[in-house]
DNA sequence: ATTGCATTCAATAATTCTATTGAATGATGA
DNA sequence: TCATCATTCAATAGAATTATTGAATGCAAT
């Protein structure tokens, strides 16, 4: 390749990476599907969306500069329809990436969850039953955040990338139960994985704190 | 839209603005495409790109995160291969809307260049439009204290004096648009005059920085 | 003309992204 | 086991994006 071939490659490499950072933003993203159901005009964009006046504007004339989207004016409202540019395939192309790794996440999880069923869950019936009995630690494994919002009674918080580094505070001598956040979430799997090949007698909660 | 449909339409919307964001960066999308040709380890992708090698392993991972690419190992080489199907579908629908924003501002440039006078004035919607085209050089030709006190966002400052002496600095193949103070202030029009002579493709822009 | 209203602009603080550096990792092959 | 090498991580400074605020614009109805 020579150098100006390079260039104009270049060249062409940042305009389309304009295009995408223009739908590298879910507020741009959600304008764009609104305004695909029709034309709309600006204050009503805000309202449907949630955003400010001034801040839907910004986004829509970002949405414009990439030509996604067009304006005109209609009385004392600027109207705003979708773009001609095969725009629709593009966002249709994104939204199949989008599912597609969803998907692949989905038969991850699936996968990992096979494997742990030998790593004995616990149900909550039989939660309920050791709830006071102090043979029994909870552990929560989801972040300090999500714990402040609520846990269950009991449970004591050690995200699961601070674990390793904070064994010691967990008893020796309990069985240890871990819970996250639901069924889809690996994380207590995880956490129980690590605290056996640590020497923990570890078991997780079946489903989570959601259920 | 109940309020659980709006979170997870929300949710959607963030995951399609993450993949989209991967792509919003030139230097991901050569990657990318020096991938789609085979697999390849990050020191060649490094020596091709003209990136560093850690540059360009944090782009390769940041593409992986997004699915992508995917990576193996072979001997000391980490290889780099492209994601499964999807992916070249949206790199063409992105590649397809840029060619049809290219058109369109194409068009525009020969509808102008057809109807209008050699010396046409640009106005200043048109500049708009074509503000980030880099096909367009805006040039200043006031002076620099004036020049640094504001002037119009990309715009290049040559003090119409200096212009004779500084031509160098303006690049052969894209098109010139001289402006000065406004439209009593007639550097810009000199400045054109000149540029023509010397074979630039040079306008003024209707107005002047003022207006 | 003047007023009202929808929209846009401008300036900013806060957040996020990028490139660079040097150190850490981890598989290989002696 | 040890040394080597490709790659990755971590920390940081600089650059770009975002949301917010309040002011400016520009049309339209009075």
């Amino acid at each position: 390749m020579s150098i100006s071939e390079a260039a104009s490659k270049y060249q062409l490499f940042s305009e389309q990476a304009d295009l995408a950072k223009t739908l590298g933003n879910s507020h741009r993203l959600f304008l764009l599907e609104l305004i695909t159901k029709g034309e709309k005009a600006v204050d009503q964009l805000a309202e449907l969306s949630g955003l400010s006046i001034a801040n839907t504007s910004q986004h829509l004339q970002h949405l414009k500069r990439s030509s996604f989207v067009y304006s005109r004016r209609d009385g004392k409202n600027v109207l705003y329809r979708i773009g001609s540019s095969p725009v629709l395939s593009l966002l249709a192309a994104l939204s199949a990436c989008a599912e597609h790794n969803r998907a692949e996440i989905r038969a991850l999880i699936s996968d990992t969850f096979d494997q742990k069923d030998k790593l004995e869950a616990i149900s909550r019936e039989e939660l309920l039953a050791r709830m006071h009995d102090a043979s029994m630690v909870l552990l929560d494994v989801r972040t300090e955040e999500e714990f402040s919002q609520g846990h269950l009674p009991g449970a004591i918080n050690i995200p699961l990338d601070e674990l390793e580094r904070r064994l010691t505070e967990l008893p020796q001598d309990q069985d240890i139960v871990a819970y996250c956040r639901g069924t889809y979430c690996a994380l207590s799997g995880k956490a129980v994985a690590l605290l056996r090949t640590k020497g923990w007698n570890a078991r997780h909660l079946t489903g989570g704190f959601i259920d």
